[in-house]
DNA sequence: GCGGACTGCTTACCT
DNA sequence: ACAGGTAAGCAGTCCGCG
């Protein structure tokens, strides 16, 4: 690969630490070439970790031991302790040195900072973050500073003074103590300067192979002794090319009819040919490419089978494709750790799975993490149907359908205006973390990167997860057992429909709370006596109390991030004034923010967050708490009717503007955070239950939230039905009009019934679809200890001949595809049906219609509308008589309303 | 032996 | 593999009952 030119300028991606040479590289793209360019490190930067001066004897004596390590000291501050400390820093040639084996430094002597990867450690160092752009500036590698527009700058400017300047000091960004911001200005200046930077269109290959293989059975890496047969490559600027093995069957070479489609004679000629199409691609997209097509692809280029007439392999400098073989391999993953020489790979099954990226950057749209499932989903477009085994599908079949994956891969990135590609670039910047690690990590390492970079720049030691332990507890006790502490809180909706709703909510309540309240782990009961006997510095509700004396790290970081995408680019996003491409931007970066904030309060609260600290998270509710309760009180107070409210949402019955007005103002003022009006609702309709109504927009859009008509699981018969019932509902404007909506719902729904009961309604439209989180045989093992009686102790006997016994309904219809053969893996939907055979029921595929147990469809029908219905003043039985009188005959459609 | 209260498990959803 | 809170369906146990 080429290295960095003297003045060139290139967006930073990766760095990777390069074995042999004991040295990282960092990895460029430049975005006239639109191609990689690397830098080798000059400074001579060298792992490390620290330990505090108590154990300075044992390192001592561990760097007399191994010569190849040296110590050094040097002051860092101590957070916890709110002091500056001296501490040893223990220098490695090599990161194994620092932790990996059983004899490196971190398994001898307590250390900090010995867990971070050595890749990440250097960009921290560096000060480098992927995602900007960098310059080549003789033997170093400097900013290549944007900068930001004038109009930009005054924004900014705008959004400091209002932070700072009000005469109210409540609305000073901290509430305790008087600490200076322009720690918090400085934050949003630089925040700015990073995310205002532009994306450049990233040049990218979607790579899919097909393998033979026996009917049913899914080829793996491990077992490599199928040939591919097939390698769909769609990338961009229009670029399609299918690779097919010429003469599978037989010694004819075989025909394809596509524009695309190039014929190779051995299986060789195809992986070469791959080879080659990727090296021109600085980025390579797969689905699921880490535990399959890379891996697979690597495993066959080693095989000699793969050419019938040498015997050779292709030799492995000519395989683009790198294998770790490491210690880090886990034990049943079926690949080995696998990544491109030349290019970076990102494995978007891996992207997709993350629960952030689906539920905030693409609004939960898709809920199976299939690439059929997701397109479906996002774009609108699946794979190819297949009625045959791939082994079996005629060429030009089976090169319609490999391209079809790579181009739906591909699409996944580039739909939205390269929606997907720019999120990555901004998470990227935030997180401070590689574009492959930010495609592959969970939100918790997000915002880990983002913190630790921010402790290295302060030279600020970063704490070991027992000195954030030893800070306390949780002080509440949750409403669910077997959770940490307690959370929002939700108010009992008032039955019945009321006209003329107004939701207001408080703009990102906990990401403000961090803020306002200066919430961080060192902050939260800090070391300071001062701070924790002075009343007003502890929170109410809980045994914790809050720093005076020192601005919070994560409270400013948060803080900062939350001002700038409520204040900025929500609004910039929206402004008419800037180019199309700059407000796109401006929206990505709006989403990249609200992903990391909807996460900064609860990565507090998870164990597997390096910097878990649950007094934190346990804080930020309770306020979360007293605001809104405190929110309540005060409408109450001056004459608004709060008929329901989630956490940090209020429904507010009919009130006036000048009175909505006055409880936002009085938020700024007295909680320092934004109450703004988020929905208009014509009328809304609360059952007793909550989490549970629907609403009417002023613009006639229904509203659905957690009602069992909506749900994913539910089945489609009752779901169709009730987006009927909604179509009518959403038509009504008032009271009166209620009268002839409940006569079309009702005949609907007694169409319906007798639909179901005369078994006309297909038994696919009856399924229900429920997804299946574990594998199937990981069910119902679990036996409570009164259960056990002598001679079944364990629960081997629950899948032996009864194997059905005691296990959900949706596991027990997987079993019996299990049973006939079909493979059933953690995350699929299983489609089942009621029956009235004795277990109950059966997967969709395997019910016959005169099986279906009408009875128990009804009883679903019934509980599902008078959900609604209730509130509506009638109910299902009014309409349909009695399902669970005996002679079903004499139905409803007697008339008996 | 049967039914209701209760618990635990599982999934889907809300904020 | 960010949090807690709510609902629902099912399968099981416990307990009372002449």
């Amino acid at each position: 690969m080429p290295e960095l030119q003297e003045g060139r300028v290139g967006l930073l991606l990766s760095s990777v630490y390069v074995g042999d040479e004991q040295t990282v590289y960092l990895l460029f793209y430049d975005p006239q070439e639109n191609s990689l360019v690397t830098w080798r490190d000059r400074t001579n930067h060298k792992p490390y970790c620290y330990t505090k001066m108590e154990y300075k004897g044992i390192a001592e004596a561990i760097c007399n031991e191994d010569k190849k390590l040296s110590l050094q000291l040097t002051t860092k501050r101590d957070l916890i302790n709110d002091q500056i400390i001296e501490v040893v820093k223990i220098v490695a040639p090599d990161p194994l040195s620092i932790g990996g084996t059983d004899s490196s430094v971190r398994e001898r002597v307590r250390s900090w900072e010995a867990d971070i990867k050595y890749h990440e450690n250097y960009l921290y160092d560096s000060g480098l973050i992927p995602g900007s752009y960098y310059k080549r500036n003789g033997e170093s590698i400097v900013n290549e500073d944007y900068g930001i527009s004038g109009t930009v700058k005054e924004a900014l400017k705008h959004l400091t003074l209002n932070n700072n300047s009000s005469n109210n000091s409540s609305e000073n960004g901290n509430r305790y103590g008087h600490i200076s911001s322009n720690g918090y200005q400085d934050h949003v200046i630089s925040w700015a300067n990073l995310l205002n930077q532009p994306v450049p269109e990233l040049k990218r290959v979607a790579l899919d192979i097909e393998v033979e293989s026996e009917e049913g059975q899914m080829p793996t890496p491990r077992e490599h002794e199928r040939r591919i047969i097939a390698v769909g490559l769609v990338g961009t600027d229009d670029f399609k090319k299918i690779l097919v093995l010429g003469k599978r069957n037989s010694a004819e070479v075989e025909k394809v009819n596509m524009a695309e489609a190039e014929l190779c004679l051995t299986e060789k000629e195809l992986i070469e040919k791959t080879f080659e199409v990727i090296s021109f691609y600085p980025i390579v997209l797969t689905y699921n490419g880490d535990d399959f097509d890379l891996p697979y692809l690597y495993a066959r280029s080693q095989d000699p089978r793969i050419d019938p007439i040498s015997h050779s392999a292709i030799p492995k400098e000519q395989v683009p494709i790198l294998v770790k073989r490491d210690s880090f391999v886990k034990r049943g993953t079926l690949a080995e750790p696998v990544h491109l020489r030349n290019a970076i790979h990102l494995d978007l099954f891996r992207t997709f799975q993350n629960r952030s990226i689906q539920i905030y950057a693409f609004g939960n749209k898709y809920s199976e993490y299939t690439l059929n499932a997701i397109s479906q989903a996002l774009l609108g477009e699946g794979k190819l149907d297949l009625d045959l085994d791939i082994s079996e599908l005629p060429t030009q079949k089976l090169a319609e359908y490999c391209l079809k994956d790579a181009d739906l891969t591909f699409r996944l990135t580039s739909f939205g205006n390269n929606l997907l590609m720019k999120l990555l670039i901004v998470i990227a910047r935030i997180a401070r973390s590689s574009l492959d690690d930010v495609s592959r990590f969970g939100v918790n390492q997000w915002i880990r990167g983002m913190l630790y970079y921010e402790h290295r720049k302060n030279n600020l030691l970063i704490p070991r997860r027992e000195e954030l332990g030893a800070k306390g507890s949780s002080s509440t006790i949750a409403i669910i057992k077997e959770k940490k502490y307690r959370g929002g809180l939700v108010v009992e909706p008032k039955l019945g429909i009321h006209f003329n709703v107004i939701v207001v909510d408080f703009a990102s309540l906990y990401p403000s709370i961090i803020k306002v309240y200066n919430l961080s782990y060192e902050t939260v009961n800090c070391p300071h006596h001062d701070c924790e006997n002075d009343a007003g510095q502890r929170i109410a509700g809980t045994t914790h109390w809050i720093c005076k004396k020192n601005k919070g790290l994560t409270s400013q970081l948060i803080g900062s991030l939350r001002d700038l995408r409520v204040r900025y680019y929500k609004q910039l996003s929206k402004e008419i004034s800037i180019s199309l491409e700059e407000r796109l931007l401006y929206g990505v970066v709006s989403q990249a923010i609200k992903v990391i904030l909807n996460a900064s309060y609860g990565v507090m609260g998870a164990e597997i967050f390096p910097l878990y600290c649950l007094p934190v998270a346990d804080a930020t509710a309770a306020l979360g708490r007293t605001t809104t309760f405190s929110a309540i009180e005060k409408c109450k107070e001056i004459g608004i009717d709060v008929i329901y409210g989630d956490t940090d949402s209020l429904f507010l019955k009919g009130p006036s503007p000048t009175k909505v007005d006055e409880i936002t103002r009085w938020a700024r003022a007295k909680h320092g955070v934004d109450l703004e009006i988020d929905k208009t609702y014509r009328y809304v309709v609360f059952s007793e239950l909550k989490k549970n109504y629907l609403g009417v927009l002023s613009d006639g859009t229904v509203d659905v939230k957690g009602l069992t008509g909506k749900k994913s699981h539910t089945p489609p018969f009752i779901r169709n039905a009730f987006s009927h019932m909604l179509d009518i509902l959403s038509k009504v404007n008032s009271e009166n009009d209620f009268e002839s909506a409940r006569e079309k719902i009702k005949s609907i729904l007694q169409e319906n019934a007798k639909n179901l009961v005369s078994r006309r309604i297909p038994v696919q439209d009856l399924s229900f679809n429920v997804m299946i989180n574990k594998s199937p045989d990981k069910y119902g093992k679990k036996i409570a200890p009164s259960t056990v009686k002598s001679g079944s102790i364990d629960g081997t006997d629950i899948i032996g001949k009864d194997f059905h016994k005691g296990l959900p309904q949706h596991i027990k219809a997987a079993r019996f595809l299990v049973a006939k053969g079909r493979e059933i893996k953690a995350g699929g939907i299983i489609s089942y049906v009621k029956t009235s055979t004795a277990e109950g029921v059966k997967p969709v595929e395997l019910a016959k219609p005169e099986e279906i147990d009408t009875d128990k469809y009804l009883e679903s029908m019934e509980v599902t509308f008078d959900q609604l219905l209730a509130s509506l003043n009638f109910n299902f039985k009014s309409l349909v008589g009695q399902p669970r009188q005996s002679n079903l005959d004499e139905l409803f459609w007697g008339g008996s309303v």
